[in-house]
DNA sequence: ACCTGAACACCGTTCAAGT
DNA sequence: ACCTGAACACCGTTCAAGT
C-alpha cells in the first residue's frame, strides 16, 4: 500500500495523492474501490497513533471512555476531511477494531448487557465524530458564522420565542468544545446506566420506558 | 428570493440551481454568500412543513421532543445533502428557531435549568442530524458496504477482541434508523435528567460527577 | 449599477489504448 | 495482464466585460 501523507491537514483528493505518487489518478483504484474507502482506511492509519490499551488500574471505566473519546475527537478534528467521512462511513481495519474492543470492554464495566453496549459503542462514537466535524469545519471558517448564528438568534421575538430570547445565544455557543463533549459523554453514560435495549425488539414500546430509576419530575 | 425546487431529492448544486433559473451560477451570488448559506436557508424552507407547536395536553414532554427529532431526523435523511449540510452549518430562519424554541420549552418541563436546556438541545439536534446523516449517505451507496463492515468485524482475532467477537456484528447493525434513534433519545433524555452543566464553568471535575441517582453498579 | 458569460482551479471515476 | 493518459461529467467561486 502506497505511502500516504501523514502531515496534509489538507483535504486528501484521489488527484492530490496520486500527484503526490506521480501518477494519474487512475491508478489509484487499483488499490482501492473508490474515495470512501480511502478515508476509512486513512482513518484506521491515524488510529495506529493511539494510545488504546486499558492497563492502569487506578482510572475507572468511566474516565477510561472519556479519554478514549477525547483523542478520538480530537484526531478527527484536527483532520476536517476525515471527520466528515467517519461520519459517513464506518472505518475499517484493526486499530478500528481495537477501539471497539476498548469501548465494549469498558462499558461492560460499567454494567452494560451486551446489546445495550454495542449500541452505546455505535451512539458514543457517533456524537464524538458529529462534534468533530462541526469543530473542523468551524475552524476552517475562521468562526465567522458564529456571528452569524448570534445575529440569527438575536432576531428571535420575544413574543413567540420567550425562552429562546431568555435564555440568549450563549447557551448555544458557551463552553470549549472539549467541555462541551466532557458533558455530552456524562450525559450519555449516565444515561446508558437507565437505558436498555428492549429485550424483545419487535413491541414498540422503547419510547416510554422510562429507565428503571425517575427522579427529577 | 428565487424559486427553489422543493422536489429534487437530488443534492442541491450552484449550478443547477441556476441552471434551473436559466442563468449563469454567477447570478446566485447576488442572493447567497456562498453554498453553506444556501444550504442553511433550505433547511429553513424544508422546516416550515413541520409541525412545531405544542397544542395537546395529552402529549407529554418526552413524548414531543421523540416525535419532534424524528419528524426532523426524517426530514434530512430523504436528503442527503442537507443532513451532511445541517452538521456543519447552524440552519437559520424562523422556522429553526421555532424548532429551538419547542425544545427548549419541552426539556425545561422536563425539570431541565436553562443551560443544561440550551447545550441539550444542541446535543439533541446534533444526533438527530448525525444519523439522518448517516443514514442518508447509506441509503444512496444501496447497503453494500454494510456487508463490508461486517467483514471487517468477521476478520476480528477471538485473541484480541473476544467481547467484539461474543457480541457478533449484528450488535453494530441491528434495528430499524428510527427504533436505534428513538433509543438514542431516551437515553439522552434519561441521561440529561442527572447531568446539569456544573455552575461553576471552569472548574474540570464534571467528568466525574455521578448525577443525582446512583442505581446499577 | 446591476447582472452574468466565461474562465479558473479544482473534483471522482471510467475506459480505451499503450506497455 | 497490468497500468495509466486522457477524457467525461461534474463542482464552487471569481471577475472582467457587457447591458
Amino acid at each position: 500500500m502506497a505511502v500516504i501523507d501523514q502531515e496534509g491537514a489538507e483535504k486528501l483528493t484521489m488527484r492530490r495523492l496520486a500527484h503526490h505518487l506521480d501518477t494519474g489518478p487512475a491508478s489509484l483504484y487499483v488499490y482501492v474501490r473508490n474515495i470512501t474507502e480511502l478515508n476509512a482506511l486513512l482513518i484506521d492509519r491515524h488510529l495506529a497513533g493511539l494510545d488504546l490499551r486499558w492497563d492502569d488500574p487506578d482510572e475507572s471505566a468511566r474516565q477510561r471512555v472519556h479519554r478514549t473519546l477525547e483523542d478520538y475527537a480530537q484526531l478527527l478534528a484536527s483532520r476536517p476531511a476525515l471527520a466528515q467521512a467517519a461520519l459517513i462511513t464506518w472505518p475499517q481495519g484493526p486499530h478500528y477494531l481495537d477501539l471497539l474492543e476498548l469501548l465494549l470492554r469498558a462499558l461492560h464495566d460499567l454494567g452494560l448487557d451486551t446489546p445495550t453496549a454495542g449500541r452505546a459503542v455505535d451512539l458514543l462514537l457517533q456524537v464524538a465524530t458529529a462534534s468533530a466535524a462541526e469543530q473542523a469545519a468551524h475552524a476552517s471558517v475562521n468562526a465567522q458564522d458564529l456571528a452569524e448564528l448570534e445575529a440569527t438568534l438575536g432576531s428571535a421575538d420575544p413574543e413567540r420565542h420567550p425562552l429562546l430570547v431568555e435564555a440568549g445565544p450563549s447557551v448555544f455557543t458557551g463552553g470549549s468544545p472539549a467541555e462541551r463533549n466532557a458533558w455530552a459523554v456524562d450525559v450519555l453514560i449516565n444515561g446508558l446506566l437507565r437505558t436498555h435495549v428492549a429485550a424483545a425488539p419487535l413491541t414498540d414500546d422503547t419510547h416510554d420506558t422510562d429507565g428503571t430509576c425517575s427522579v427529577g419530575r
